[in-house]
DNA sequence: AATATATGAATGAACG
DNA sequence: CGTTCATTCATATATT
């Protein structure tokens, strides 16, 4: 199936953006990032057990465990104004993503509960970030969000020239959207 | 692209530069890669406290420092290439301005397609920077009139509406423990 | 060059 | 569920 995010196409306004990627290429990257998913989960529970045995050393395994943001951002953030809204952790963002790819489906009540669980060992968290989070990527997933960031940087010429586009015979009313917006 | 800026900056003057992937596959892979750049810099903190007490482990730690040092990971810079940003052009500024004093309200998404298409004949330009560009006006409008004195003098309110600094009561947790959901 | 500001883009949360 | 809001992040530009 779609990759999530892998679909590169034109918007259709004559901008050639076609993908020279195949589905299957796309997973084998992923599979290989996935292997470096594994190894730093591993990096961690071995810091994790090694820090254990020294108490002074003991915070350290939670901040590695509580990646909210980076140390500068952490020293302007007053705890009592705190950040009002849940960061997901570098990790935790690695779960949900491999979550989503397994089921596009909104999971059930249930799942989230598991999920919010095992995402907790990894940071502050609540189900309904959880469902928050499923709940928007799946609604941005739709929108194939196609900024064709353009290297606008073609500093000789800059002979960008209107490419022909192909107008898509589109169906007259019922056109899907590929619209960032409706 | 924006004109202004562009001329002469180029991601790597001489530089042959053929892509073969889509921006938004190469931002997928950014991102990935993005998180384990800040577990891999998490980690390398672990470490260097670590061998802080232990001299018998420094070499571990400088292993992995130079494993963090990965010029792919710009040596610490959370990416790889640098996202670009589209940036409107004098023209295009004007037009949207015009555009957003006729009705500050969010354009349908008819209107932003024509505003586009308009638009896109004076630089490059995508629906997706449109829509950006109005939330962001209308989003910063609002925080300056709330920014502003609390008696606000609607001197030039003609078109606009009313700008009210409701507050939404919001959770001043950055989680919430129940689920909007049944 | 380093810092400050402006602003495009990303996203968690809320609304209907 | 789709859309919108509010806030934050990152980068382009301006200033010193």
């Amino acid at each position: 199936g779609g990759e999530a995010g892998a679909e590169g196409e034109g918007v259709g306004e004559g901008i050639l953006c076609v993908k020279v990627m195949t589905d299957e290429q796309m997973e084998v990257l992923r599979r290989q990032i996935a292997i470096y998913s594994t190894i730093c989960e591993k990096l961690v529970e071995m810091h994790k057990a090694i820090t254990a045995h020294h108490d002074s050393l003991a915070a350290l395994g939670m901040r590695v465990a509580g990646i909210y943001n980076d140390p500068l951002m952490a020293s302007g953030n007053n705890k009592i104004t705190g950040r009002q809204r849940w960061t997901p952790t570098a990790v935790q963002l690695q779960i949900l993503e491999a979550m989503f790819n397994q089921s596009n489906g909104m999971p059930s009540k249930q799942k989230i509960k598991e999920i919010t669980v095992e995402l907790s060992q990894h940071g502050q968290i609540s189900e309904s970030n959880v469902y928050n989070w499923f709940q928007n990527r799946r609604a941005r997933l739709k929108r194939k969000h196609v900024a064709s960031l353009p290297s606008n940087t073609e500093s000789e010429a800059e002979a960008y020239e209107e490419i022909v586009n192909e107008k898509k015979p589109k169906s007259n009313q019922s056109h899907h959207d590929d619209l960032p917006i409706n």
